[in-house]
DNA sequence: TCGATAATAGTAATTATTACTGATAATCTA
DNA sequence: TAGATTATCAGTAATAATTACTATTATCGA
């Protein structure tokens, strides 16, 4: 992976959000820095750091794809009405969690989304490893 | 809502799947009963229908939105190879949980994303509630 | 310094979804 | 039941996010 400053810039404005931008949101910002910059530049960046494990694509619903610079495990509260994504502090324990949640980031906690994530018994056969 | 031989076919194959089809998985499945149906009338059904509580959209992350005639409180699990998804049951308590989903739906269990949702202070204030 | 090639800008293509439009058919009213 | 109303339809165009392509440029190890 070279460095480019192209790359620098990306990863540089990505740092310094804690806003969890989408790749034109981005593309916004570094292109005040280097107006020549493309799009898919933007988006061949964060698809080639975050494969390398630099950044993180977050794998959070909507239409568009979130990123952050914070690899370290944690979780996120996202707002239903203006899609604002914010960070919350590592372990919770479920019941007192919402309220605990609510404390921490001021939002109204409406509810919570969780998907398991795992390797099906079809595919898991395919590999031989279960 | 009126009562048309597309809306009722579509929502008899969603309500025959347990697979949480995209939109245009049930497009394939319908056109075999109506196969002058077009996807516009898929998209525009599916919406319609989960806007009136009939069945609801699924709020998982990928490209593609998937739909569940089970409109109970439940929670999904998905594979990271196929993209598949499955239901489980509902409550669960987080430390044996996996193993509890594992011996439950044959998956090797690598993870669970949770994504709380609320309201943020911005737009909460907007609203006067908060 | 130089050559191999990773990365870039600009553009075209793809994919999922939504919007538009004139025709059709479900439901309502007399 | 007939006729009026209008939700819904099929077909198609438009949009939005993302990815792919291509000729050119810039990085970096020898
Ligand atoms: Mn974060
Ligand atoms: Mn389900
Ligand atoms: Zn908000
Ligand atoms: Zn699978």
């Amino acid at each position: 992976m070279r460095k480019t400053k192209q790359r620098e810039a990306i990863l540089d404005e990505l740092t310094k959000l804690c806003t969890h931008p989408s790749a034109d949101e981005l593309y916004g910002r570094v292109k005040k820095r280097l107006p020549r910059i493309s799009l898919g530049t933007v988006y061949r960046n964060l698809e080639t750091l975050s494969r390398e494990g630099v950044i993180q694509r977050l794998d959070t619903a909507g239409s568009q794809k979130r990123f952050d610079a914070d690899t370290g495990d944690h979780r996120h509260i996202r707002c239903i009405r203006c899609g604002r994504i914010d960070d919350l502090a590592a372990g919770a324990d479920r019941a007192r969690c919402d309220a605990r949640v609510a404390k921490g980031t001021g939002y109204r906690v409406l509810g919570r989304r969780v998907e398991y994530l795992g390797v099906c018994p079809a595919c898991g056969r395919k590999t031989g490893r279960r």
